[in-house]
RNA sequence: GGGGGCGUAGCUCAGUUGGUUAGAGCGCCGGCCUGUCACGCCGGAGGUCGCGGGUUCGAGUCCCGUCGCUCCCGCCA
């Protein structure tokens, strides 16, 4: 908890709930709250107030009290109150351990109702089970006054004060930037806002403050930094939100290197500041193929091994057809040891749909038995490959063997998320370890099968490493990096493109003429001409960095007013329809089919 | 867009094979109570079983549709 401010005392209050100790013993102290709890003994009441700094308990005596006492008798949870009275040393008997204050109490002679409240939807300090998120979201002030969700947003109001403390004392300048603006292609589809100035055109919000970055770095500001609202129109998840926060950084007249040990220091100053794990610096770095390979996934959790193991050279002569056809269209077979557990045939059907799900037309299991398998799929293969596999694998009697045949990227990508599904159904994630890694060496582009083009693994912007050569666009390698902990996703940045020739070369690769270029980055490219120092920079996930460090199950448990799954507010009930004249002003009509109804 | 789970009192939940009067804990209301702190004791109120339709003599329970919440896939870095 964050220290409380120095109270001016005025009619309210002068002293905090929290703050009713020792070195008040004797004298007269004031505080203010809400009703916490309320213990009507009939002779005797006693009231815990609560303000953001705990509790105290209040005694209300029939003698000493007078008309407090009759205030008293009618309080109810979540009344305002303000009550002034000396503060005493609790008898022996009656100290309460389990409170900071517990051993003192604000004995009433003077209370006033600030405000009553009605009764709540759900008790605000409930012991009996969670209370559901939709009861929360709807009533999120009431949520907010319980002491997770206090906890949670002092916790991040700790993290971007630490952040800003760091970056301030390092020389970042912290610059706003529009959030009307116009498209940045991030890759995600646009919020838009209609212009009524300017009407038949729309605002973008920014999914990020990308170009605007990179041109403060054509002004000059060498180092800037903001934490920054970004909006990307896409489905919702346990980590994602429409609207989110972003640590933005970009320097000037750097490399990688120099952007990731800034970088390093502000996470140690950060998690230091907080409480959070204790990270050995540099942190690891792990090359983008060799993290594909050996887990299946650009963003690996460290954590646990179930390593995923390429199976080829096994089958290379192999008669079974599932293998050898995947492996003759220039596919793959991979494969996982998720060591010796046994599982039902049930949990097993459910790792193949899964498998399926994740895009795998299937999947073998086995269990290694002697010197071959125990599996519906070990008759079709050959002693020699079952010892070969076992080989590979590293089998010992009983492990539990997972196999996929398919293009590379499903294979990886269902067995890099079975790997982690396994670790958790097995529990093999030790309580309380967390590993932090750079992923580096990430190629420039990825092949689109679907639309037939190249497209950057994180965005146009990004500089290659060396010259580009136009000729083989799948070779290039980005001088990109991603800090990836515990398996997700907390940041990514990367050196940016600082020329316009290198800028527009890159356009062209990935399907964009000059013309659409221009059209669309006219402005980059225009102050790419006018003298860009080499720069880069990165941005980290606020939200998901706070929602680990708080060790929340959702994103939206570390943010004050979040959206529903469905993207909307259970608080506001946005979004909503509007007005005929609303509409009208913005040019805008309305469809009629697939409108929900008012 | 697709798949799974959930929806019963203010909150968290139970509810048997479809069976007649739908329950519990907490909260709420009233009464009693001078050392409690999850106060205690006594009494009480509170239900469109998400919504609509269907099957049935009879539906919280079965079927269809729909809405909301949630997790996952797609999407998204």
């Amino acid at each position: 908890m964050s220290e409380p401010p120095a109270l001016r005392a005025n009619e309210f209050r002068d002293t905090w709930c929290g703050q009713v100790l020792g070195d008040r013993v004797d004298s007269v102290a004031r505080v203010a709250g809400w009703v916490h709890r309320r213990r009507d003994h009939g002779g005797l009441i006693f009231i815990d107030l609560r303000d953001r700094t705990g509790i105290v308990q209040l005694v209300f005596h029939p003698d000493s009290s007078g008309e407090a006492f009759e205030l008293a008798h009618g309080l109810r949870a979540e009344d305002v109150l303000s009550a002034a009275g000396a503060v005493v040393r609790r008898s022996a008997e009656t100290i309460n351990a389990d409170l900071p204050t517990g051993e003192f109490e604000l004995a009433v002679g003077d209370a006033e109702l600030l405000a009553d409240a009605e009764t709540p939807p759900f008790q605000v300090e409930g012991f009996s089970g969670e209370v559901g998120e939709d009861a929360r979201l709807r009533h999120r002030y009431l949520d907010l006054r319980r002491e997770p969700m206090r906890e949670a947003l002092i916790l991040r109001h700790r993290v971007t004060a630490a952040m800003r403390e760091f970056l301030n004392g390092e020389g970042f300048l912290d610059v706003e930037t529009p959030v009307l603006t116009r498209s940045t292609p991030e890759g995600a589809r646009d919020f838009l806002v209609p212009s009524r100035l300017q009407r038949g055109s729309f605002y973008a919000l920014p999914q990020s403050p990308q170009l605007f970055k990179q041109l403060l770095m054509v002004a000059g500001f060498e180092r800037y930094y903001q934490i920054a609202r970004c909006f990307r129109d896409e489905d919702l998840r346990a980590d994602r939100q429409p609207d989110f926060t972003q640590l933005d950084i970009e320097m000037s007249f750097v490399g990688v290197d120099d952007v990731i040990e800034v970088n390093e220091r502000l996470l140690a100053h950060v998690f230091a500041r907080v409480g959070g794990p204790t990270i050995g610096l540099p942190i690891e770095r792990l090359g983008y193929d060799e993290a594909m390979s050996r887990f299946g996934t650009d963003r690996p959790d460290l954590r646990f091994g179930l390593e995923l193991v390429d199976l080829g050279d096994a089958l290379a002569e192999t008669e079974f057809k599932v293998f050898r056809g995947a492996i003759e269209s220039g596919g793959v077979v991979r494969g996982l040891n998720a060591g010796g557990r046994e599982l039902p045939r049930s949990e097993l059907d459910g790792l193949i749909s899964r498998a399926q799900e994740l895009g795998a037309k299937g999947l073998v299991w086995a269990f290694r038995e002697g010197d071959g398998w125990r599996s519906p799929t070990a008759k079709f293969l050959s002693a020699g490959e079952l010892s070969e596999l076992n080989r590979l694998l590293e089998a010992e009697e009983g492990d539990l063997l997972l196999l996929v045949a398919d293009r590379e990227p499903v294979a990886n990508a269902v067995l890099g998320q079975l790997r982690v599904d396994l670790a958790e159904r097995f529990g093999l994630i030790p309580e309380g370890e967390h590993r932090l890694v750079w992923v580096v060496d990430w190629p420039l582009l990825e092949w689109n099968r679907d639309t037939e083009r190249w497209d950057p693994l994180h965005h146009p912007f990004t500089a290659p490493a060396g010259d580009f050569d136009p000729e083989s666009p799948g070779e290039a390698r980005a001088l990109a990096y991603d800090l990836v902990w515990n398996g997700q996703e907390m940041g990514g940045g990367s050196i940016r493109i600082h020329r316009a020739d290198v800028q527009q070369q890159l356009f062209a690769a990935l399907g964009i003429d000059a013309e659409e270029a221009e059209a669309r980055f006219g402005f980059l490219l225009e102050a790419l001409r006018y003298g860009a120092p080499p720069h880069g920079g990165i941005a980290y996930g606020l939200d998901r960095i706070v929602q680990r460090l708080a060790g929340a199950d959702s994103i939206r448990d570390v943010i004050a007013f979040p959206k529903t799954a469905s993207g909307g507010d259970a608080l506001t009930g946005a979004p909503a329809p509007v007005g005929e004249m609303q509409l009208e002003e913005l040019g805008i009509a309305l469809h009629k089919r697939g409108l929900a109804g008012h």
